[in-house]
DNA sequence: CGACTTGTTGATGTACATCAAGGTACGTGG
DNA sequence: CCACGTACCTTGATGTACATCAACAAGTCG
């Protein structure tokens, strides 16, 4: 017998996440918060490289939470100078400003492909209402970016280009490493120096350059879209950073 | 560093807080949402102006809001660079990181005198577990945090000395004003200098210079601490800055 | 009163942006 | 295979925004 082909619907029940299981990083979800977690998610949405998820002035009517691939937030004077605000990795989640605040004033912009599970917002006060243990997770991970901004916010005010530079390696690194996204200290890294540039405050071609002098000290290894972390202590000495660990994370 | 320890206590009843029912800003509380906050609050918290409220570092027991008084975020590097993150004014919450984090990532010092109200952490548990409103308003205040914070890091990566000026200063006469402590387009300013140039990246000369540039402009006149708004348009023209509404807000 | 903090200004050096050019690696269609 | 386009990286020359250093004035505050 013929089985009628399958919708192109791969959803995942939130139970048998394949992400979840696999990452020590994530705690324990009990099976209620799970089977709440399934019927919350909406569905599920493919995203090509380089395309707006999410626009500054705009109101979404979904939250996201990142299942794969890498984005980043920024904003943009009106004039056209970007700032790259902050990365989204898997697990993290994108859109709760709109949601609560009713404006989005940033956008988010995908670096490689993406799939994002998508929960709409209206589910949000059935969230804070039948599971604190999930809400406090929101603010868990609300406060986790804010201790990122605020790092951030400390390397463009006052490290310079070389610490900086470092720092946002580093960062990225290990961040992506938490994720499982590293191989043998090494990680896929989508990044063009003019992200790089537009994270840390400066020009192309003053972040080539300091590429170039932190490459020199060979505590790190940029090449081919991918990174290698060389001399982690090195790095940290550079950066001036301290990596504070983070163990265990919610992943809704 | 201040130790908590409560004075005579003149504790008002969050019902009767004078600071909740004046203002316009804040949203409404429940009479159950109200007793449960005020069942919260453990004390109340007198500080000198110019004193560290929760250090970097540390792991304070309490949660604090501010009831009056100004006071701001900062972090350092090892050698003593030091970056203000942002600024605290009443109805803004202080400590939330290291309750729900475990950990401190910046410290908290007072421009002026400030009260603060005194929550316990371990309490934190029974307002999402019982009190979802609350909870959602405790996001609310995380998300607000993160747009200042995304508009901040715009400002030191992006804007030029003299347009981060102008964005600061308007920045902090509306978050003044929005909490009633402006009078005739005019607020006390508590700054000096120093502050300016921490909060910016910049030099203490540079601010300095920076900030007679601005007031050449005649939008705004600052002077024996206290900052005159005169021209709220052309000021934000200069900061290319458009402020964004927000009422009403929760007060916790 | 000195000692200290805050604001102010000029001189000088440096870190960074901007401009301009070219190089490498990858595509595409012929 | 080539010719061509395009994305990204690289380098040198020049200009400018900023930091640093130094000196001083005007207020507080013991």
């Amino acid at each position: 017998m013929t089985q009628p082909v399958p919708p192109p619907a791969r959803r995942v029940p939130c139970e048998q996440c394949p992400f979840r299981s696999k990452k020590k990083v994530f705690r324990d979800f009990t099976p209620e918060e799970l089977a709440f977690v399934s019927s919350f998610k909406s569905a599920e949405l493919n995203v090509d490289p380089r395309t707006n998820v999410l626009l500054q002035g705009t109101n979404s009517a979904h939250l996201y939470s990142v299942l794969t691939g890498w984005a980043f937030r920024y904003k943009m004077l009106p004039d056209g100078r970007r700032q790259i605000l902050n990365y989204a990795f898997p697990g993290d989640f994108l859109g709760l400003q709109a949601s609560v605040l009713n404006e989005m004033q940033h956008s988010v912009e995908t670096l490689t492909g993406m799939v994002l599970c998508v929960f709409p917002r209206e589910k949000l006060w059935e969230l804070y209402g039948g599971h604190p243990t999930l809400a406090f997770d929101l603010t868990w991970l609300a406060a986790q970016e804010m201790q990122i901004l605020d790092e951030h916010l400390l390397s463009v005010g006052r490290r310079t280009a070389l610490e900086r530079t470092a720092y946002l390696l580093l960062h990225l690194f290990v961040r992506a490493e938490q994720v499982g996204l590293a191989k043998g200290g090494v990680i896929q890294f989508p990044l063009t120096q003019q992200h790089i540039a537009d994270t840390l405050g400066m020009s192309l071609v003053h972040a080539n350059k300091t590429l170039k002098r932190l490459s020199a000290s060979k505590a790190v290894r940029l090449k081919d879209k991918s990174l290698q972390l060389v001399d982690r202590d090195a790095l940290a000495r550079i950066a001036q950073y301290d990596v504070p660990a983070r163990y265990p994370r919610p992943f809704i």
